[in-house]
DNA sequence: CTGTTAGCGCCTTCAG
DNA sequence: CTGAAGGCGCTAACAG
């Protein structure tokens, strides 16, 4: 590895003290146009690149912000992440990403990393259950801006950026109810997590304010055990007419179990699903969901991160954002809709 | 922002010299189990957490590397994204990510960003069209390993990972010619993207090779020019009884187009994608398609990179790897299919 | 086995 | 407007 140039070869070759050199690049103090032109030459020629490292180090300030989430394959949080790294880009900060495939201990690990580099802050899609202590809640963590992604960390007074798990579920569970369904069933992922406690909540909510009785099926994230609760379901007694699922995950699940059970909605049951997917209106019919605005989250959590990097005073109260959710009615629901 | 601990803190409350403190991090040569003892319990007294910009700085070494990709919410992207992630943390390194937006001068201010912050090495999906020069071929990336996913990058001795794109565009096209197709027509982006330009031919050569003629229709990214060149195609003379998109958006694209002009697969018009997608199978018919192993290509291309870091002779020729795809045969293409 | 010295590349502070 | 000295936190190299 070629030893890259350093400040003081520029300045030897322009003539200059040290000095002279960081303060053309960064502007710091006024220099005589003839001396920054020399300067500038002589790191055009040497291809000088300033050691970002060492400026952090001295500066004690890494310009790098950190991103942490559970996946990237999910669409919902790989949408969050690019547009939090474009944001970085405009502010002139790197992202350091890492995944915690949903671990709470890998979260902790990774974001203790990150924190050893000296980010200078972090957003996070945090993993632990609602039940349990979210790991950044670490003493070593207090001096770290943290954002909340997609969920909250309880007691932390941190930052948080949601949207309206409780009501999009009311929503779409209104929505079924209004087509004249009666038999309504929940399917999603275990209550542990915050998303799907509050929409299973919106949904019992809905429910029982129509004086309905609320069924739900809790799965895995197997696709397996996803048809393992269709069937049951719609081979009980009180068959459900309408299924209400929580998350892209188990909609996607439920519909390959349809499938395989030869059911084709809304003929046999009817659907709405939580979070939009690409090929939502591809699906013949298409499939009615309530949106969430996964850019815009991503964006107000990247604002909210450098709103904080920039004030020097430390509000401590963390400020909660929630962000409406939208019904897109499609086909898979039953409701008459013209196609366009 | 609490000033964190140092290592000359820890030092001086387990009553040691910062060296010793260094060692027991390191396990850089052995220390007496009772003044171990004192370090460990210094360290977890003050939340200790060492600096790994210092470190970095010190060891000219910052044990990170960079991921440089176009989007993140094309699912292709982030699944190598991802699993080039899931490599360094089992390598114990961080992961700058940054995207391009298929934008050369912004790939290369952000390789020239991660380049400043010493990144070890890099992995980049290229966005220069075929036509044009890579930035990364600038003298300053000299020194640091590069490893080019997805497309190449010409005349650099990089290491590649490629796809068998132009042979899985000849599969794909002669899986429709063996189902009867004469008039089978191409549908693309830009031939400037070297995945476009190889598929494309790979189209070409198995229309020729059976003396068929090929017909292409480039679209932009924008779903109404998909529309149009759709529209002409299936208005023309000589109207195509078969269609091969040549990646994920364009097939997402003409399956809109097609579904508004109330055409559905493979009745009017049989279909053929590559690129396989989450939802291809929920489709009626599932869409067929030539997949490529995303996830083998990420974890390959981390694999690569690795090898070379932990190579200290710098073999300069860049080897190029390509990965084998596979043709998945659901109903778009009108073949006969048994439904599992 | 442990400690001291020096310096990674840069910027803040203080002189000139 | 420019330069010289010092140190950010850490580890390699050399003493003892």
């Amino acid at each position: 590895m070629a030893k890259s140039a350093r400040m003081i070869d520029v300045a030897k070759l322009a003539g200059v003290s040290i000095m002279t050199v960081s303060r053309v690049l960064n502007g710091s103090a006024n220099v005589t146009d003839g001396l920054r032109d020399k300067v500038f030459a002589a790191i055009e020629h040497l291809s000088y690149q300033r050691n970002e490292v060492a400026r952090s180090l001295r500066e004690q300030r890494s310009r790098q912000i950190g991103i942490l989430v559970p996946y990237l394959f999910d669409p919902f949080f790989a949408s969050c992440a690019h547009v939090i790294s474009t944001v970085a880009r405009q502010h002139a900060y790197s992202v350091v990403l890492s995944t915690s495939n949903e671990d709470p201990q890998t979260e902790y690990e990774e974001a203790s990393r990150m924190l050893r580099r000296n980010v200078e802050g972090l957003i996070v899609i945090p993993s632990h259950p609602q039940t349990g202590q979210s790991p950044l809640l670490a003493d070593k963590f207090k001096s770290m801006p943290i954002v909340a992604l997609d969920r909250p960390i309880e007691g932390s007074g941190f930052d948080s950026l949601l949207v309206e798990n409780q009501r999009g579920a009311a929503l779409g569970t209104e929505h079924l109810l209004s087509l004249g369904h009666k038999r309504i069933a929940y399917i999603g992922l275990s209550d542990d997590l915050y998303t799907m406690c509050m929409r299973h909540r919106g949904y019992n909510l809905a429910m029982e304010a129509v004086g309905l009785k609320p069924v739900a099926a809790i799965c895995s994230s197997a696709l397996d055990d996803a048809l393992v609760k269709v069937r049951e379901l719609l081979s009980s007694k009180r068959k459900p007419t309408a299924l209400f699922c929580a998350n892209n995950l188990t909609t996607r699940h439920v519909l390959h179990s349809l499938q395989t059970l030869g059911i084709y909605p809304p003929n046999g049951v009817a659907l709405v699903g939580f979070d939009d997917f690409e090929t939502a209106d591809l699906l013949r019919p298409g499939i009615t969901v309530v949106r969430q605005p996964s850019e815009l989250l991503g964006r107000t959590a990247a604002d909210v991160l450098f709103k904080r990097l920039g004030d020097s005073r430390k509000t401590k109260t963390g400020k909660s954002t929630v962000l409406p959710v939208e019904l897109i009615v499609r086909g898979s629901c039953g409701a008459r809709i013209r196609h366009k």
